[in-house]
DNA sequence: TTGAAAGCGCTAACAG
DNA sequence: CTGTTAGCGCTTTCAA
């Protein structure tokens, strides 16, 4: 704790303002959070002496006494994915302009971090939490009930009981995509996967697709079904072992965009033609995908409106108690040209 | 302030446990703050207790009292750029670990916005500050300084007095850049540069091409310049203008890789052959860049890096008070296949 | 409208 | 090693 550069770090208070302006401090008080219940010369003469000593309020007092922070916390899995950056913008955006200041902690998929990084949240007393999806662990859960803090999630599927999610139906997203190519004749379907385990969105992408085949009569393929992590790179190797089959499919779904980018370029990597051989399925989205050539079919996944939306559920539900409705958005099927009839 | 759940928050205190455990608070607080100096037995009956009753400390007071919040923000343009949410995933992660939480803030590339930021980040006590670049308002500055916060830039070329800069020098960067395409017999070289008001660093990547330009005798032709803003439709918006005059450059420098690829885009869509009829380059080696086809010649900028060691030496920083000096990493040319020698 | 004063929950001397 | 106590800077009754 030796550090000589944090003396002093602001040393002007409320008091200083006070006896500037010559009047108490529960009136400076006062015309920073409340300046209409003040007389106006009082308060311009107050505002005067904050301008020109710079005065900056203490957040750590104001939350001490206040019992609030003006501080949302977001907990989610990665900011490498442009999924959740874009929709972490537009919530920022959002809730600075209600004035509260983001407080961002990654897991990287994996729960008891998540857990780790909700306690410290709190311990920074955030007046609500952003979630990503439905699978917390048990312990996550007991945090935000005992805390009683305000939670809501997104991207989820299912409205879940524990906390009001905003979010869209995966699954049924997944079908969308099924329906789709069984419309174009193709019946030995494959899908590259996001890992499951502690991921209800991966998984409920995958349900839909099972489900959706199944629905069809056709055969679900376990070997066509490969389970992999978010990158380029697992993309192109999922597609290699996918077209490695001895049959193989005609069409290969992929449970975002990130996969089905890595699966595109391993494709024209081997000179496979896109969808004329096989026929590829992104989730998501991205800007990018529709400038590729060919560009991507896709889930248009409403993740800025997401984004939007929960910031400002959060700031109403903080300004008045109102309650957080869960909301399922559309998210609709974009049908580009990755996805094609299948050749006899 | 009507709002019937936030009432009694975290209802549990220190003094909760005191009593709890049969000690003085002044034991508790040391168990959680510097449990070596503490008995063991004592600290594990503590630790029991404020396990059992789930104890979460209140930030607020401990930032009231120890003038620390274990907190630091970081004000960037933009998390829509997969270069700045990188850079910040790691910076995070690097924080996580020593405990302190990230506060992100966003500008869209606007000073003012940024200079309320700062200023809402110093309220919140943010025991320190990252920035972009060295470009910031007169009144930023003045925050800085007179809160004597700890503040670093990164992504910036210039030792800057004011702050310390991790960085690395995007003018020579795109030197090279040039100096890659006279070598390729290139003359007559266009450049889509980003917006350059108010970004150092746009401005010095423009800057090193005109001097590169210059140095190598070269014409600099001001109509094959263009400025605009970052984005995929404004890359190919620029290189159709581009690529629309009479005489047409035969090289396209880009100011990041988004509009490299946007030009990239609309080359493509106008089968415009590249590198054969243009050559292209890129500015940053999003991950994205090097599955492209054809890849995109880039300069790998050390996102990661920045983030990683930024967040290290702010630590560093916080724990010991050491200063934190400023450094410049390097930013290789990436030849890939964008780029090729002019054809007669 | 305004001021005085009682905390908010914790840290850090200080004394034992 | 542990307990007592004085604040940290602000919000918010309660009176005036």
């Amino acid at each position: 704790m030796v550090d000589e550069t944090k003396v002093v770090e602001n040393p002007i208070t409320i008091e200083d303002i006070a006896r500037a302006a010559d009047v108490g401090i529960a009136t400076v008080s006062r015309t920073l959070n409340h300046p209409e219940i003040v007389r106006k010369d009082t308060r311009d003469k107050i505002m005067q002496v904050v301008h020109e000593l710079g005065y900056i309020r203490s957040g750590a007092a104001r939350a001490l006494a206040s019992k609030q922070t003006f501080t949302v916390g977001a907990i989610i899995p990665t900011l490498n994915n442009a999924i959740f950056a874009a929709c972490m913008e537009n919530f920022e955006r959002v809730l600075s302009r209600a004035n509260y200041t983001l407080l961002i902690t990654v897991t990287n998929f994996d729960r008891d971090q998540e857990t780790m990084q909700l306690h410290k949240l709190l311990e920074r007393g955030v007046d609500a939490v952003l979630l990503i999806g439905l699978d917390h662990s048990k312990k996550s859960f007991a945090l935000l009930e005992k805390s009683k803090v305000c939670a809501v999630s997104i991207f989820g599927s299912r409205q879940s009981g524990k906390i009001p999610c905003i979010g869209f139906d995966n699954r049924k997203a997944s079908e969308t995509i099924v329906q789709h190519l069984v419309s174009l004749g193709h019946k030995r379907i494959g899908m590259i996967a996001g890992i499951t385990r502690g991921n209800d969105r991966a998984r409920d992408r995958k349900k839909g697709v099972i489900s959706a085949l199944e629905k069809n009569n056709l055969v679900y393929h376990p070997s066509l079904f490969i389970e992999t992590r978010y990158s380029h790179e697992h993309g192109r190797q999922a597609f290699q072992t996918l077209y490695g089959q001895k049959i193989k499919p005609s069409a290969i779904i992929c449970g975002n965009d990130v996969l089905a980018m890595g699966a595109l370029f391993e494709a024209d990597a081997h000179g496979i033609r896109i969808p004329d051989q096989v026929s590829i399925t992104g989730f998501d989205n991205l800007p990018i995908t529709e400038h590729l050539k060919p560009a991507l079919t896709t889930i248009d996944v409403p993740s800025a409106a997401m984004g939007v939306r929960a910031a400002e559920a959060i700031v109403q539900k903080l300004k008045t108690g109102e309650k957080i409705k869960s909301r399922l958005l559309e998210a609709n099927l974009l049908i580009r040209n990755t996805t094609g009839p299948i050749k006899v």
